[in-house]
DNA sequence: TGTTAGCACTCTGTACTTGTGAGTGCTAAT
DNA sequence: ATTAGCACTCACAAGTACAGAGTGCTAACA
């Protein structure tokens, strides 16, 4: 079994490790203060340590460094939740104090401010649409074979995308087809109106508007959001801050994962409620191997709609990312709650 | 006077350091093909040309690398206009190719494509669309206290915004007030709508709108699109590929500029017609003293709406650059033109 | 029996030396 | 004018030496 005083060796080294990015050894760590026992002492608790799988040593006589396991035991047992400094959380509430209503510029500076005030890389998966209701669709003509189709969701949400017309559409179609689509349409989740179109309003349209085939092919395609939610990032660069990212081509091959958003969305959009960390490997993914990804989400009411989270090495500083998370993403679900909650 | 054989060893050397990134020495250039005379030869002429300071010494007995003065020589008078592959070719029509119809799309686009035909960094400053002409705004309520704006261009360009309503404002004046601005405002360009709702429209509403104050300076607001025009890019990471920048302070800052926007911003806004190429120092900007950066406008019509631009070190290849950058402008503006021009 | 002092050993990082290769500038011969 | 030849310079790589921080082990100690 582990001893307390282990585990109290193990956090100092964590700490330490944290701080300073560099192998500690038993002497240095001796005089450490809450440490009253000699070096060699700390050198047997190491080697027990070390043989546990929570230490790891980069040559002989070297210092230790904590393994993966170790910092997954630190996370799960020895971390003490950290105050938040009454300057970061008027940071974060100043996120929120502006009256935007835009989710997508609160998500924006939200990933910013993480960012600056955590030093690692912050990135937010936007808040799903197809839950959203659709609350009004306009179709405006541009030219004679373009039209803008522009759809509102009940959040103020909106999306809009160029169609092509059939040749010779008759103009005054589009209104009667607006008004068949809102008519039917109006107050259905966004995720189910592609089906709803063929299913329901197809028939009704072909009654009514000539030519309508490649039509409403198009305009299901513009409104099938599908799109997936946005990824917004803050402190891109901040990685090369970062010690153990000093070699160009590590810190290459990870910017590219980042500038390439699909490999993140991929980790982002697994997104089990509350707060969770991955530590290094268990990210599952080679270019992760050094990070630890800290995910947190943020709600509507109960329904859950989008992720955040920081990524940063894996001598990251947990116990203060997470209380952020933590706590700015209660203030964010506060805030999302009294806006949209009630719509 | 410079000699045509000068000439001859500058551009070799040019060409040479702008492959390899090596200082090089009179001897390797020797025995490079075209040359005929010895290394003693050479060594004089380098020594002159470096007198005339179009080349650099590393160390006193490094070979030589060009200077600003030397690549801007070279830019302006030894530029052997480069065949496009066809392959190139092709892969830009490629753009252009698919019916995408919004124009934010085909830049982002071309970002993308222009930095992977290149391997440097890509700048996109999106169209202007303060010139765009008005086609509809619509207001929609979404709450008792939120509206969303939205306006939509000649061009199929949306904005919206969402803003908040006066105390107890009846809903159907929504309606009533966006007629008014329809009526009023279809037709005008984005750049003067502010202008006028203040000195037209404001008195129009306030006969039929009641406590339209709060409401027309906030909509005026969203109406104001002074929002400069996006940046979009492509290969940000590409730096990190090229030698020179192997030292994370440099790319690090350099980075940091990119991710920032608003400089690049500053610089990408001067945009005098046609092909420009700032070597270095021209940049006027600390971070971008090892770069380049070689800009081409794009246009609609004979009126300029955009910026592309490439940045990459100083070594950079300008001909094969500037050449891709001259086709892909002109098809862009062929393209935009036959899209918009005649609305 | 758990703790600690002491010691031999190991490894990294830095500094110093040395040799090599690619380069230069100068001079004298062609 | 051009070029061969030569002395000289500098960067870089390899080798050596050494200090510093660390380890593991053993024996003494409370």
């Amino acid at each position: 079994m582990i001893t307390d005083r282990q585990l109290l060796i193990l956090q100092a080294i964590i700490d330490d490790f944290i701080r300073n990015a560099q192998p500690i050894g038993s002497r240095s760590l001796s005089k450490k203060e809450g440490i009253t026992f000699s070096s060699a002492t700390i050198r047997n608790e190491m080697s027990d340590l070390e043989e546990f799988g929570f230490l790891e040593k980069t040559h002989t006589s070297s210092g230790r460094i904590p393994s993966e396991k170790g910092y997954r035991y630190y996370v799960d047992h020895l971390l003490a939740p950290e105050r938040i400094k009454t300057d970061d959380r008027r940071i974060i509430r100043s996120i929120f104090a502006d009256r935007i209503y835009e989710l997508e510029k609160i998500v924006q500076k939200s990933a910013k401010i993480l960012s600056e005030l955590t030093n690692y890389t912050s990135i937010v998966l936007g808040p799903k649409v197809k839950d959203n209701k659709l609350k009004k669709i306009q179709i405006i003509s541009l030219t004679k074979e373009t039209a803008i189709a522009i759809i509102i969701t009940d959040t103020g949400h909106v999306e809009n995308k160029v169609i092509s017309l059939p040749p010779s559409f008759d103009m005054n179609e589009i209104e009667k087809m607006a008004n068949i689509l809102n008519d039917r349409l109006v107050g259905v989740p966004l995720a189910e109106l592609r089906d709803k179109i063929y299913k329901e309003v197809a028939v009704l349209l072909s009654q009514h508007i000539q030519n309508y085939g490649t039509l409403v092919s198009s305009l299901a395609e513009t409104l099938d959001i599908s799109n997936p939610p946005k990824l917004f990032f803050g402190g891109k660069t901040n990685m090369l801050k970062q010690p153990e990212f000093h070699d160009i081509d590590k810190v290459s091959s990870l910017l590219s994962l980042i500038d390439q958003e699909q490999g993140l969305y991929e980790i982002m959009k697994q997104n089990p409620a509350g707060i969770h960390v991955k530590i290094g490997r268990e990210n599952n993914n080679v270019l992760l191997e050094d990070c630890s990804l800290i995910t947190a989400t943020y709600s509507v009411g109960e329904q859950q709609v989008g992720t955040i989270a920081i990524l940063g090495p894996t001598r990251m500083e947990y116990s203060r990312v997470i209380s952020l998370l933590e706590f700015f993403s209660k203030d964010m679900t506060a805030l999302l709650t009294k806006l949209y909650q009630n719509y």
